[in-house]
DNA sequence: CGTATGCTCAAACGATCGTTTGAACCAGCC
DNA sequence: GGCTGGTTCAAACGATCGTTTGAGCATACG
């Protein structure tokens, strides 16, 4: 089976970084607790401990890795936002390079596929949490494309929007097809994702 | 708990009904025999005697739905692939439509959930099985494709279609944030989603 | 009639799940 | 030394999982 994850660092922080590849893997259902300790190189005992439960677990997995993404997207966003010569693309690429940024980060974390995951659980109590701790990061990109894209109707651009969620959740989280060739660097992969995620989103968005 | 989802029917097909449900709403590991065969009507035992395992039920649960709608996807497209007038449209429309039918179909069907779900759980079995059985009505459409942009290459087309396929998923599957209105009847909602679908793609799809 | 055949049923199987327990350990402080 | 609070440990808890079993029932065929 799995072996160790981290062989340093607090008995927390090796729980959380198990349990982020261990629910990337096989889902927060399919992930148990004694492949997640096995894997962390702690106690069974140590997660109830630690979090008080599975459930908690889940919580803080999402929590830390959402700080810090939505820290780094509002962060680019104030950069660009209401300047007058911003384009749909500064906006597009602040909103997007923080994510693959995160998806391909230095431990390989796995993140956005657990998020990914997490939307297509239609798990109610998730979904809510996602809303109320992460919804005015949306709404503050919102504003500003309604900002940018002032010909489209409410209604048009959260159309819009949604499906430009789609395309990002479905590439960020390496559903697809492609696949980064052996030859190609991470970098140059990564910087290839972002420059067709935001050419397609681009179109998508501002076609009349 | 859940009740009863058919009480007419053969057992298979009653099962069948009610996996397809309960695989939507918990998942593949989520949906245990217990909650499906209770919300079947039948008895514990008729899973493993009419299908012979869980898994083999997960099969056959896609191998129902699929089957039908990828017969009316090669239909459509048949219809109007090589033919000279045909545009971008037509041929989003014939992989779009048949599939939303299908996601909201007479029996309230969540398959396209299901499906979403499948692809979020990264199962390599599962994918394997996919691509093996389904995988020419994505080459016929991809060939297609081409045909209608011939100035994209292949890798650009293939990056294209793979963030199309994500907005697809995305809406098929009702992940995003448009919902219904009380006021649209199914009918023409689904037809709000087409349009916005096909011609959201036709703009990603065919950009410089 | 007897007897196959296809199907359903309640009951049980062993495995694995998340969680709890109580003892053991181990620093730091009196 | 003794004591305390935070942490780890093996072991067990009850619950639930997918699967199997063998008896029971119905229909069809000789």
């Amino acid at each position: 089976m799995t072996l160790l994850v981290n062989s340093s660092g607090s008995t927390k922080d090796r729980i959380l970084g198990a349990a982020e590849l261990l629910f990337a893997q096989r889902g927060f259902d399919g992930a148990s607790l004694r492949q997640l300790t096995a894997a962390a190189g702690v106690n069974l005992a140590a997660v109830n401990y630690h979090f008080g439960s599975k459930e908690k677990l889940v919580e803080e997995v999402f929590r830390r890795r959402l700080d810090a993404l939505n820290a780094r997207r509002l962060d680019a966003l104030a950069k660009v936002a209401g300047a007058p010569g911003t384009t749909l693309e500064d906006v597009l690429a602040a909103y997007i390079r923080p994510a693959l940024d995160l998806s391909h980060d230095d431990s390989g974390s796995l993140f956005m596929r657990v998020l990914a995951r997490a939307f297509a659980e239609h798990d109610d109590t998730l979904r809510q949490f996602l809303s109320e701790n992460y919804g005015h990061v949306m709404r503050q990109f919102t504003t500003e494309f309604a900002r940018l894209l002032p010909q489209l109707s409410k209604q048009e651009l959260y159309w819009r929007i949604d499906l430009v969620t789609g395309a990002l959740t479905h590439a960020m989280s390496g559903f697809g097809i492609i696949q980064r060739k052996h030859d190609v660097s991470e970098l140059a992969h990564r910087e290839q994702t972002a420059q067709h995620l935001i050419r397609f989103s681009v179109a998508g968005l501002s076609h009349p």
